[in-house]
DNA sequence: CCTTCATATGATCATCTGTTCATATGTATA
DNA sequence: TATACATATGAACAGATGATCATATGAAGG
């Protein structure tokens, strides 16, 4: 990495905060994740899948009616959302039940909207 | 809103869930608010930006420094930074401060950290 | 007031994302 | 084991997004 770079004449004196804000910077690739993480909550569809979840586990099928959205839709958006450990699954019967995985996402989503309600 | 789908033979006994499923969900601009706000954290650069103001609230040139990139990068992020009210400014003499304007992040951030480790 | 310097902004381009449509997969049950 | 039904998958397309480059803005300090 480069860290030399065009520095203001007032701020070049700053050098010692710049390694301290550059130690305590967690590894690239925790960071990676991290935003990789808060994606897959940016979007509508994912989020409104989670706060059906909330209230009861569900079939993709009744997801979709749920949501008036497309079969195809919301089975690739459960994918994204199982591939980050936010939601389980089982087969039960010829349906495939999907579920909160994790008590995070309560926490989560909850924290942001309090930010938004403001 | 269309909320007849096609529904499995297996669900469509469901429809009593499925409306107290949508009774339950927040109104589409929350949920549409809130996708926004979890979209601002969905990027490495922005997550840096937000660890770095943690440690200390700095001038747009020293956050460039920090992260080894460019002015103009930061200073378009920044401007979605402050949209959120993630952050917040000020000037000071030439420069312009950039802080956390907020908590939450903090604790949004802490959150999706954990999850992540898992 | 006029220059200088830090920051902001706009256009552009390449990349990423989400939906749709068509179709594949695979389990349950007749 | 054949088929019907729920779900998954892949290609393709439209819209969003982030970095870059060039340039505008605007306050500070002479």
């Amino acid at each position: 990495m480069e860290f030399e770079a065009e520095v203001c004449s007032e701020c070049e004196t700053h050098a010692e905060v710049l390694q301290k804000v550059q130690a305590e910077l967690p590894p690239e690739e925790s960071l990676y994740d991290l935003a990789d993480l808060f994606k897959v909550f940016g979007d509508t569809t994912r989020i409104k899948i989670l706060y059906v979840l909330f209230e009861s586990e569900m079939c993709v099928c009744d997801l979709a009616a749920a949501l008036g959205m497309t079969q195809s839709a919301i089975s690739h958006q459960l994918r994204v959302l199982k591939q980050s450990k936010l939601v389980g699954n089982r087969r039960e019967g010829k349906s495939i039940i999907y579920f909160l995985a994790d008590d995070h996402v309560r926490v989560m989503i909850d924290q942001g909207m309090e930010h938004v309600a403001e």
